[in-house]
DNA sequence: TTGGGTGTCTGAATCGATCTAGTAATAGAC
DNA sequence: GTCTATTACTAGATCGATTCAGACACCCAA
């Protein structure tokens, strides 16, 4: 049997503490450099290849990963742009102390939260997930260092998000500033169930994504403050944020009698396949109908037309969760920074209403 | 002080055992249904989150996670369509099993391998990394299951690879065959030191990424096969595999005298940039040069033109190294699965070169 | 009555490191 | 020649679980 070598394996070989074979990996001032360089030569030849992590994140309570907790499965974070946008500046800024990221998704099941239990992490960053989702009990449980980057709100937990209510006004209000009045709401999900089709008030109400909740509640507020009923509003959810789905939304709006002259999408991806919805349907944008979107993901300013949208900084707010979490880690203690200010870019997708 | 809560505490405060504590976590057919619930529900009340995975991954060994080796920084792999697709399908296999994506980025640093010996994982996925980062090293010392994407080739470690040689052939056959005798190639790095520019023989020879030697060497050999004098043949690396970068390259290789007929791209982001720098210089694709990529990338059957490529299996790679890592978990050996095939994909960036 | 089987629960060893407090030896200051 | 600093190293407790070999009680069959 060829035992596995240890700090102790090599200690023994080499007549010495073990104390002391740990300070050459870790504490180099600690010993002499003659000792410390015949130490790592023997465990180069015996086959040893540092301290176990694992022993070492028992002792010192660090394993150098920080947790990211998505929606919908990995792979729909990987292939939502705005997710990836996200990750990166997440990920550029715990690069730089050496932390790693370790991506785990909720998808609202039990075994999600087993996962986030099982999972040995310094800190867990959160990205957009439903209040109720239970891997983030989970990961509330451990009492850990957080960070939610959108939602759901936590108290005590330092919360990285924008003015959604600034931004849904902004796209609302140039809606009606251009003169119109048939307004429809292509939606992301209000709930992680599946869900696809026109919404009912209740359903609206008791959203469990707050991001949605607050977009749609402002846009709600803007109409009714310039006289448009809300209840004749048709606000259609999608099931998935992603291109097709939200051409599939939007095939069911334009269908409508009468046709709304404008679709506010509550994303981006939603808001593209609004645009390919009405290619496909011969609707012309913004000359039938008007499609605004939110979140300046790349790509929208180049689609067809060139897409109007509520930007918003996706990388840096990656970034800003980062250097967050660095600070928690030192133990310093976090508010939530203020929500970062978002701005309408108005391009070619919206127009006045057809006369 | 308030004690961190163990299973000691809670077993202590129940008067029972900590095996048994610890078994109504993991093995609940070994204590009766009643008990288990008394000792959840007090877990509950003194804000115990279960056993601590730092804990158990020392005494058990597994961590439930996987570790996954990337080039060039995180940023980049998210910014890469063809390496999140990876991923992606990397993900949705590892999922299944429980399993997290640690995400590491190899840089050709010496911080990188100190990362990856300090990082806890039960496995390591490497993709396309030089044959000299110190950072595989590193992950090959700590004896875990293994494999590879792409590169680089490691003896006893199952590789999931394409047929390069294949692929780079079928390209450049398809220029020969269309009647092109000047012919340029555009490449991915050779080595992680940033280089641009014309490259030389010997750099060609002595590159570090694996499959940029062997996609380089196919087409040399077709070519020369052709009668076509390698030595003339342009090729410039681009330091970075995107689309800017790659534009960059190809204004060198069109400016040249005489100009190539066509622009043998090594990956798709390079064809990208080499058609947007046709299109700013005012070259015409497919009528004054063609251009072939690699990969078949998302998006680049609807650039314009729509991008001739060398199709290969992005997210389906992933899968099947996701499938090995399980294999490898589960205690049984894998063998290196034969290179999957590529295919031609013909759309409008090539054609017959000017007269 | 005995023996075996089953269902519950416990004791103690163990995983592989980190870290504090402390020893021993040498150097330098006065 | 004594006293303090500094350097180089060690002993042993500790982190918080998992796990295996029993112990104990109880029931049923022979």
């Amino acid at each position: 049997m060829s035992e596995r070598v240890t700090l102790l394996t090599l200690a023994r070989d080499l007549g010495v503490s073990r104390a002391t074979v740990s300070n050459a990996y870790n504490r180099p001032d600690q010993l002499s450099a003659d000792l410390r360089d015949r130490i790592l030569a023997r465990a180069d030849q015996l086959g040893f290849a540092g301290p176990d992590p694992r022993a070492r994140g028992l002792r010192s309570g660090r394993t150098g990963a920080v947790g990211v907790l998505i929606d919908q499965g990995l792979s729909y974070a990987f292939s939502d742009p705005t997710a990836v946008l996200y990750l990166d500046g997440l990920a550029s800024e715990l690069q730089s102390d050496g932390l790693g990221l370790l991506l785990h998704a909720g998808t609202g099941s039990k075994t999600d939260a087993e996962l986030v239990r099982a999972a040995a992490v310094d800190a867990w960053v959160i990205r957009s997930l439903p209040d109720d989702e239970p891997a983030v009990a989970a990961a509330l449980a451990q009492q850990r260092p957080m960070v939610v980057l959108d939602q759901p709100e936590l108290p005590g937990v330092p919360l990285v998000g924008i003015d959604d209510a600034d931004g849904a006004v902004a796209a609302t209000q140039l809606l009606l500033d251009l003169g119109h009045r048939d307004i429809a709401v292509l939606a992301m999900p209000l709930r992680p169930d599946g869900f696809q089709g026109l919404v009912d008030a209740v359903r609206e109400r008791y959203a469990t994504y707050s991001v949605m909740r607050t977009r749609l509640c402002a846009v709600e507020q803007t109409l009714s403050a310039a006289g448009v009923d809300w209840g004749a509003v048709p606000v259609v959810e999608c099931a998935v944020n992603d291109m097709d789905t939200g051409a599939l939304g939007a095939y069911e709006l334009l269908d409508r009698t009468p046709a709304p002259t404008a679709i506010i999408a509550l994303s981006d991806q939603l808001a593209l396949g609004a645009l390919r919805a009405a290619h496909e349907m011969g609707v012309c944008v913004p000359g039938a109908c008007s499609v605004v979107g939110f979140d300046d993901a790349p790509g929208v300013s180049t689609a067809l037309p060139p897409l109007t949208t509520v930007a918003q900084p996706l990388r840096e707010r990656g970034q800003v969760a980062g250097e967050i979490v660095r600070a928690l880690l030192r133990g310093e203690s976090v508010a939530t920074p203020p929500r970062l200010p978002v701005s309408l870019v108005v391009r070619d997708s919206t127009g006045p209403p057809p006369r």
